[in-house]
DNA sequence: GTCTATAGAATGATAGAC
DNA sequence: GTCTATCATTCTATAGAC
């Protein structure tokens, strides 16, 4: 299987291509940057993509791909009810935020977004979607069965911004500062603490 | 006076590739495009900066000479007493917030620093420090003292964040949706909903 | 699908006249 | 401090041989 030793050309391209708009930006990179860290000629990428602005569009393509909802995470809402212990689910979706952080590549097509999201229209569509709305919407439905399963008062569209918003900010300030090498811990921390505070908040809630 | 008039070559240079960096991104805008605009040849440029970079460089400059600290702000944590009235501090906080945030010139300023950020150290460093550290550092001063004031037990840090935090995305997510005229009511409602709701926590507390 | 060769435009920056 | 003229690179992209 040579496949496994070469894969495609194509996707050479477009890691390389990932790699570095994420570091230079997109228009700082040249086609020739690209070609000569893959190995090929300016001319052979012609092959796979017929443009510049074509890989960025397969990026694009790319990240939404990553935020396709998983059929799980729905049915794990499902499960909800009035046994529910609050603080668990937020630290499960701690933890699974946290595993998506890390990932390498996912940092790399974040940052790529960032860059672009004043030039490119559907850069900000992805960022408002999938790293703003959607995330709220879906604590929003939590927080709904929870409160309804316990018959907490209280509103699930605000509560849901204050999980969520916090946590956007702390990410960006994560890969931030991973730049530099700063000290990522002390954001770490914060998440932790965000988490707990807010599940003390519900328990509160919970209690009047 | 000429001067008010025709203001000077170096800063019609300045304005304009403020103007243009904000929209297309610093690599994207040629010495040629800001020429043109200001009306002058290419080469007349460099009698003013001495390359691109340096008017990136002065850029930079001005945004920290935006962020410096007014002494005024300073007085008002000091009149902090056990009288003060938790809600009010908050509501001049935020119409002070939404002034900045409607300011042309910082939007773009903003956006310039957003763009830059992973291929420029001190972009980093500016937001790091002035948008994120500073704010919270801040408010984390008003809500020592409003805590000692008013005897209540409650960690000063972990709260000047969850109110920091929330409001730096809705800042982002304001300037991203005014950009293609989509409605930014709802981030100004979510702006208040986020200042109500920290007020009542805090009243909240001082009630336990 | 890769290469060589090249087109044609745009880039940042400089020299030197006025 | 502005201009004309120009340079040396770099850029995206294409034509056509193998």
């Amino acid at each position: 299987m040579q496949r496994n030793i070469k894969k495609s050309t194509k996707l050479d391209i477009l890691n390389t291509a990932i790699d570095l708009f994420s570091k230079k930006g997109f228009s700082s990179v040249s086609i020739r940057d690209i070609t000569r860290r893959v190995g090929i000629k300016e001319s052979s990428l012609y092959n796979h993509y017929k443009s510049k602005d074509e890989i960025l569009v397969t990026i694009f393509d790319l990240l939404e791909s990553k935020f396709q909802k998983s059929p799980e995470l729905e049915e794990r809402v499902k499960s909800i009810n009035a046994e529910y212990e609050i603080g668990s689910i937020w630290m499960t979706h701690f933890e699974q935020f946290k595993k998506q952080l890390i990932a390498p590549q996912l940092q790399k097509l974040l940052k790529i977004l960032i860059m672009e999201q004043f030039r490119n229209k559907r850069a900000r569509k992805i960022i408002l979607t999938h790293l703003i709305e959607e995330p709220v919407k879906f604590t929003e439905k939590i927080l709904k069965k929870i409160f309804e399963a316990k018959h907490i008062k209280a509103d699930p569209v605000i509560l849901a911004v204050e999980f969520q918003y916090p946590l956007i900010t702390m990410k960006n300030e994560y890969i931030l500062r991973k730049q530099d090498n700063l000290d990522v811990q002390s954001v770490e921390k914060k998440m932790k603490d965000h988490i707990v505070f807010f599940t003390n908040l519900l328990n509160i809630k919970s209690k009047d």
